[in-house]
DNA sequence: CATATTATATCGTATTACGATATAGTCGGG
DNA sequence: CCCGACTATATCGTAATACGATATAATATG
């Protein structure tokens, strides 16, 4: 478990990390090509794969994209302003502002999820070898 | 192969974005606690899991974090006034600058790799049922 | 030997997440 | 029913860093 590290295991996680970064860059660039910033883009795919009964609020999004709750606020703002998603009240607590994709960003994300799913799908098989790479020398 | 998007899909992929912040938020966590930004962090790495003969130069360091080269020379600047790398010259071509991890540079990295396993070992089993899952519904 | 190309470095700038703080709304005890 | 504690969102100034444009040095090519 805790065994001993070896120069293959720094070279798997380098790999790992390599192809971690390429699949950020993808991701960066298609979301660069639809106009989008990649926290902007990802932003929107939590808000659209948020399954719960009631609309995501701006403190759902910080915790999914793992940022402060005033920086969620900040990058809605900005989505707000690209016309990318609007802010709906909340008549039971008035404090929450439910947040909902227009549908310039409907079409947009729906562009981005088909080629980053092809991505992955791509990506998949080396991201697994390298997985069970670094599980396989354990004791 | 090009087949519809479903909701699952949607929220797949929120979920497979989801677990890779947290993993780089944990990686981030863990580098600073070693004194250390990711980059930094992830810059010892791709140097150390460097395998071939010759010792990495900056370019390749740019190649492996993908930035362009001049944004490496400046993040190995910096890795080399907090005493993590020195440059050393390559006398078959005087443009290039090798580096090389000082001692100080190699034992953080291997407390930080030892960490990093623990924790891709831990997440490996649910980024493999996420990438199974986006290609499952594949033609 | 002049020019093009490659490798690294410098400088100013823009983006963005954060800390500190502010405002608005909700809730529970007395 | 109202006051203080708490929660949700928002604002502002700041720091970190990757980039574009450019510079310098070394090598290769014709």
């Amino acid at each position: 478990m805790q065994d001993r590290l070896t120069q293959a295991d720094y070279e798997t996680l380098a790999a790992f990390r390599h192809a971690l970064r390429r699949f950020a860059n993808f991701s960066t660039q298609a979301a660069h090509e639809a106009g989008l910033t990649t926290q902007q883009h990802q932003a929107l795919l939590a808000i659209k794969g948020h399954s719960g009964g009631e609309p995501m609020a701006v403190g759902g999004l910080a915790e999914q994209l793992l940022v402060a709750p005033h920086t969620a606020a900040e990058l809605v703002t900005r989505l707000e302003a690209g016309g990318l998603l609007v802010k709906v009240g909340d008549p039971s607590d008035r404090r929450r502002v439910g947040i909902a994709l227009t549908p310039k960003a409907e079409a947009a994300l729906d562009r981005l999820t088909l080629v980053h799913r092809q991505e992955v799908r791509g990506l998949a098989p080396r991201l697994m070898d390298l997985l069970r790479s670094l599980d396989s020398a354990r004791t």
